[in-house]
DNA sequence: CACATAAGTAGTATTAATTCTACATTTTTT
DNA sequence: AAAAAATGTAGAATTAATACTACTTATGTG
């Protein structure tokens, strides 16, 4: 880093502010890091200062916004951000890269790799780890691959809605009068429309989409 | 801290050791610290230097073991041990001192907290916050004859937890060398003990007790 | 319209989960 | 301290779920 750069960290952990904090005065001695517990503060520094950096964790307080980077972008466009999370990144990435996000980060990260990303971001504009570019390729190549329940079928649906309210697939079969086996391909089917492998996780799907 | 204390920073997050370090630094002159980023090296460490107080993340890599205060104490039976978690307290809290912990605390706190925590377990042995009196107080007098998940051991709670995370019976087995049989014996216990029949009403209380 | 893809459905073989019984240890209660 | 209840654990037999393949009937698109 040769030019001088401000960095705004927003975590709503102390410890991780502080530890990204002694990271960064570790290894570039030309930023100046502000940083927030939240988003209402974040957003009021973006205000006043003009920041390079956002590293930015997705889950606050246990809740999420995705359009958080849209937000930022909007008072800030030049800004970059770096989504830094304890989530794995297959299960979030793309949607925060699509919605204007510069790169995306997992807190089990080494220094180096946190570094490198936060370098790669400054100088190059984006910092994508190999599985994200692999990610986006797919998604280029696919079209529009996102998982909602707005692509399943009825039948689909019918029976998502019967497995998270507790039934067995067998129970289900003799509901519909249909085969076990054919509950179970509605369910495989189902489980990959929605990138998911298991019931719990659909369960919260369908009660997100309410 | 009046005398020497060596201080053990068990965390999966790079960013949260350091975070803590400096934390300590600026605050006590008289400790050393060491870390490790997942149990078994904590173990190795435990083996080796005499420790005071270890700060213990709960969640390595996804997995938890509560029994890891037990093993810990019985290397060095005088350590005191401060859990320390993004978790809420009043679902795990309990369980951890029932298992010889000394504290618990929540990563949201400020430093001004983690530091009286630290001096509270150094020089009166425990650290409890209110809620956990107060929960520690219902325990005693025993009102908990309703359907909560204080009333699972913990083995049933922590297969519980694989659960609702998605895990199947033969994973879970074979994640803690268990028969698949006793896991579903452990499930059926749980269903009972919760008066529910299926894994998504199991996720709802784990989920509700936050 | 033709061709590709999605949707609805099963059969069979395999694999995973459950049931039910049982037993040794702990822990709690009386 | 003895008795009772709760915990941690399996084996074997049974039942349920999944994988994989495949076929028919929509539906959508160039």
């Amino acid at each position: 880093m040769t030019i001088q750069s401000n960095i705004l960290l927003i975590d709503d952990h102390l410890v991780v502010r502080k530890g990204i904090e002694i990271i960064l005065n570790d290894n570039f001695n030309n930023c100046t890091v502000f940083n927030s517990e939240d988003y209402n503060n974040a957003l009021k520094i973006l205000q006043t200062v003009a920041v390079d950096l956002i590293i930015l964790d997705i889950n606050i307080n246990g809740f999420e916004d995705i359009k958080i980077v849209k937000t930022m972008k909007e008072i800030q466009p030049n800004i970059k951000i770096l989504v830094f999370t304890s989530h794995q990144e297959n299960q979030y990435g793309i949607r925060y890269i699509q919605q204007g996000a510069n790169g995306f980060l997992n807190k089990f990260c080494t220094e180096e790799v946190l570094i490198n990303a936060i370098k790669s971001i400054l100088e190059k504009g984006h910092y994508y780890s190999k599985e994200l570019q692999d990610k986006l390729e797919q998604k280029i190549n696919k079209k529009n691959l996102v998982y909602t329940i707005d692509n399943l079928s009825n039948r689909e649906y019918e029976i998502s809605k019967l497995l998270v309210n507790g039934y067995g697939n067998l129970e289900i079969a003799n509901l519909l009068n249909i085969q076990m086996s054919t509950v179970s391909t509605y369910k495989n089917r189902v489980f990959e429309k929605l990138n998911i492998n298991n019931i719990v996780a659909l369960s919260e799907i369908l009660k997100e989409e309410n």
